[in-house]
RNA sequence: GCCGGGAUGGCGGAACUGGUAGACGCACGGGACUCAAAAUCCCGCGGUAGCAAUACCGUGCCGGUUCGAUUCCGGCUCUCGGCACCA
């Protein structure tokens, strides 16, 4: 994020979707930590406060430049369904949750309510959003959100509305919290009319409104949605049922199916309509105000400004004139100063005057330049695609990407964190499409498979400060107190003796110093026994807890590798290929097993199973060393076979004894030979074990030629010893063979 | 609350389309080598009973389908992750 080159397309882009209108600028209200001086996201405000400095949060007006993902919404929810087949369900479910479509109505409520200047609020129309439209005959009130503007002529009159308004900006702002969260409320006295009755609607206030979503407001149908009953039921407002059920109704509690979709009952107009003609019918009839079908989407448009000095500057200079007027492409890459030291108070650049003050690229007067930078999910959103033609001709705007895309692009395997399973790989597919529309790719999507890892946890610490934010300790600076009878287990910073907080295991992440340094472990054991110490702990995808346990065991299976390798070393030089017709049968044996675990492998690695592949790596080393002493053919195939299946995992020790064996002169080096694969007639089997079941219990094993005949199989399983024992005096109802595997007796 | 995973020995985990549950490793126990230790090697290691052969039980819980279920179906519990009270 640093690189002049990438602030230039990141910019040149920018300001080509601010031509097309894809990027545009909004002031918006937002969470304002004032000891920072940058905007909170939700997530770092804990009880009204910032996570970080401890200072409570100000609400505050400021500008920004927004991405309008939302123009993309329906293609990007579109290709998650269809065309993402190579990606995680989860993902996937996670993008289309994010993405959020809902289909509806959007129509208004008439009013003649004045706000205190004697003006008509929202132009006497208040706006709501239903995707159940059908029961809009079974509206009682009408809810708001606190931020709403009726909300806030409300409390100019009301006091009750007032407080109950400030009372809703304390606590959490957590979504999941919300969703637990009492329904409370506050009638405003104010009254707007239905649309279709012409009855009159009283307005409240809700906390279970949201601002975000929508028009901030609610039609509320206490008959047929939980929310708007159970806010009805706890301020006694009238429920009415609108929607005729196969099951019985009552308002005294309520069930699942009031929910359900039914033709309209005790609707006027309405009577005997199904869904699909009860939308169209509201559609029509509230045209006249505005009224219409519409897809809302939960996705909002994605901010880009960052009030910070790493990042790349956003192209924009402010003229008392002319406004915003973007850099023009020439002067193209506005590159950030390397000598700003940022002292903990906001932005730097707002006090480097080298870098602020400007002229107006169109009248030439003095002016300033943007101090925010960009998101870094920008860069992360198009560099990979850089990375495959990084000599394209830097000093034309549209070449930041070549024909090395056309080529490499889409990405055939992405491996990346589940952390950005939302964020990171939904901009990046935004700015593919984006990249596409201004004809500089020629696909879609740009991630066709997808493997996340799994994430690792591992213990937090903390304290409260004074402040009241909260500071994390290292794992490795906190000692443990085991718990004894009648105590808990205790928590010590082992600098000052003093108890810390046990969180818990979590995600490990820089902010909660819980991660974990590689780098001890390379010390320790080496890179090439870390690497594979990883890949063995567990499969890719699955969370797994921290614990260096069991490092030991793949460094000690490497030291046996290299010994046996070694061992073998001179014997190894001149032992040619295998020649099948003179194998013992102890070598056909050892042949057999090297061949199926490398069979085994290969299937795991295509299937990303690492961890198997890893153990089928220890047991060739383990059918090797136990046939130390046989064929030197057999043996120098079995390991080179080795050498190739591990070289992914640990690509120093097997390059190196490839070439202490004398492989690389005989085969070429290491990393180019090719990936081996089985010999079929290593495969197979003179003789075939088979398992025998009496009623699906096992009862013994046989041992049968490979083309014995089902008779010959059936006889040889009745006479084991074990079966006999267990079928003595009781008829054979049947017999279930299946070929090479298993023989079940039903008795 | 909703959505998506997961649950298998003391631990990490394996079992590919229903067919020998516990591969491979860690830890542990016993033994060999050694003056001793480290390193290395060998043996054992789900539970109960038994000297043993062996028998019974056993993949979160309850039930079903099947000759046979960790695997499929129905209903739960716990847990991890995500989230949206989304009208």
């Amino acid at each position: 994020t640093c690189d002049p080159e990438y602030y230039k397309w990141n910019q040149w882009l920018f300001l080509k979707m601010l031509e097309k209108g894809i990027a545009y600028k909004k002031t918006q209200v937002v969470n304002w930590d004032p000891v920072d001086q940058t905007v909170l996201a939700n997530e770092q405000v804990i009880d009204g406060r910032g996570w970080r400095s401890g200072a409570p949060v100000e609400k505050r007006e400021i500008p920004g430049y927004y991405m309008g993902i939302t123009q993309y919404a329906d293609e990007l929810l579109d290709c998650v369904s269809n065309k993402l087949t190579g990606w995680p369900a989860s993902v996937r479910a996670m993008q289309a949750n994010w993405i959020g479509k809902s289909v509806g109505v959007r129509f208004a409520f008439p009013h003649r309510i004045m706000d205190a200047a004697g003006k008509l609020v929202g132009e006497g129309k208040l706006f709501v959003f239903t995707t159940r439209a059908d029961t809009i005959m079974g509206v009682t009130f009408c809810a708001v959100a606190p931020e709403h503007p009726l909300a806030a002529v409300a409390a100019a009159r009301d006091a009750k509305v007032a407080a109950f308004i400030a009372d809703t900006q304390h606590g959490t702002v957590m979504e999941a919290d919300m969703a637990t969260m009492e329904k409370k409320g506050v009638a405003t006295g104010l009254f707007v009319t239905h649309p279709l009755t012409g009855d009159k609607v009283e307005v409240w206030v809700g906390n279970y409104v949201l601002m975000t979503y929508g028009d901030g407001a609610v039609m509320g149908v206490p008959g047929h949605d939980e929310r708007d009953f159970a806010f009805a039921k706890k301020y006694d407002l009238p429920i009415k049922q609108v929607i005729a059920l196969a099951k019985p109704y009552s308002t005294d509690a309520w069930q699942s199916h009031y929910g359900d979709y039914g033709t309209c009952i005790e609707a006027g107009p309405m009577n005997g309509m199904d869904y699909a003609a009860a939308i169209d019918f509201v559609a029509a009839q509230t045209a006249s105000h505005g009224g219409q079908k519409k897809t809302q989407y939960r996705l909002r448009d994605w901010g880009i400004s960052r009030q910070r000095y790493w990042g790349t500057p956003i192209p924009i200079i402010h003229c008392k004139d002319c406004g915003d007027v973007p850099v023009p492409y020439e002067d193209l890459p506005v590159v950030l100063p390397q000598d700003l030291i940022p002292d903990g108070s906001g932005n730097p650049l707002k006090k480097d005057a080298a870098f602020l003050n400007c002229s107006c690229p169109t009248c030439g007067k003095p002016a300033t330049r943007e101090t925010d930078t960009m998101d870094t999910f920008v860069d992360s959103s198009w560099y990979y695609m850089r990375y495959t033609s990084p000599n394209n001709a830097s000093d034309y705007h549209d070449k930041m990407v070549g024909a090395g895309n056309d080529y490499w692009m889409p990405m055939d395997q992405y491996i990346g964190g589940i952390t950005h399973a939302v964020l990171h790989l939904l901009y990046a597919r935004f700015w593919t499409k984006v990249m596409r529309d201004l004809g500089m790719l020629k696909f879609d999507e740009p991630f066709t498979n997808l493997l996340c890892q799994g994430m690792v946890l591992n213990h937090i610490y903390s304290r409260k400060t004074d402040k009241g934010g909260i500071e994390y300790f290292p794992p490795a600076d906190v000692e443990t107190i085991p718990a004894t009878t009648g105590k808990p287990a205790m928590y010590r910073l082992k600098s000052d003796g003093c108890t810390v907080d046990y969180g818990g295991v979590g995600t490990m992440s820089k902010s909660k110093l819980n991660g974990v340094d590689p780098q001890d472990m390379i010390d320790h054991y080496g890179a090439d026994a870390a690497r594979l110490f990883v890949m063995f702990a567990s499969p890719p995808e699955q969370t797994i807890e921290w614990s260096s346990a069991g490092v030991e065991g793949t460094q000690r299976y490497l030291r046996r590798l290299w010994n046996f390798a070694h061992g073998l070393q001179a014997g190894m030089h001149n032992a040619g290929a295998v020649n099948t017709a003179l194998l013992d049968v102890a070598a056909k044996k050892l042949r057999r097993e090297i061949h199926a675990t490398l069979k085994q492998a290969s299937y795991d690695y295509t299937r990303l199973q690492y961890n198997t592949v890893v153990s089928a790596c220890m047991k060739m080393l383990n059918a090797l060393e136990e046939n130390r002493a046989g064929s030197p053919a057999v043996l120098r195939e079995g390991l080179m076979i080795l050498l190739r299946v591990l070289y992914p995992a640990c690509p120093h020790i097997t390059w190196q004894i490839w070439n202490d064996l004398g492989c690389h002169a005989e085969f070429g080096d290491l990393l180019d030979a090719p990936w081996p694969e089985p010999d079929p007639a290593a495969l197979e089997q003179d003789e075939i074990e088979m398992v025998v079941q009496v009623n699906g219990k096992l009862r013994g094993q046989i041992r049968v030629p490979k083309d014995a005949a089902k008779e010959a199989i059936e006889k040889l399983a009745l006479n084991d010893e074990g079966v006999k024992r267990h079928t003595e005096g009781k008829p054979v109802k049947k017999l279930i063979v299946v070929p090479g595997k298993l023989i079940n007796v039903v008795v």
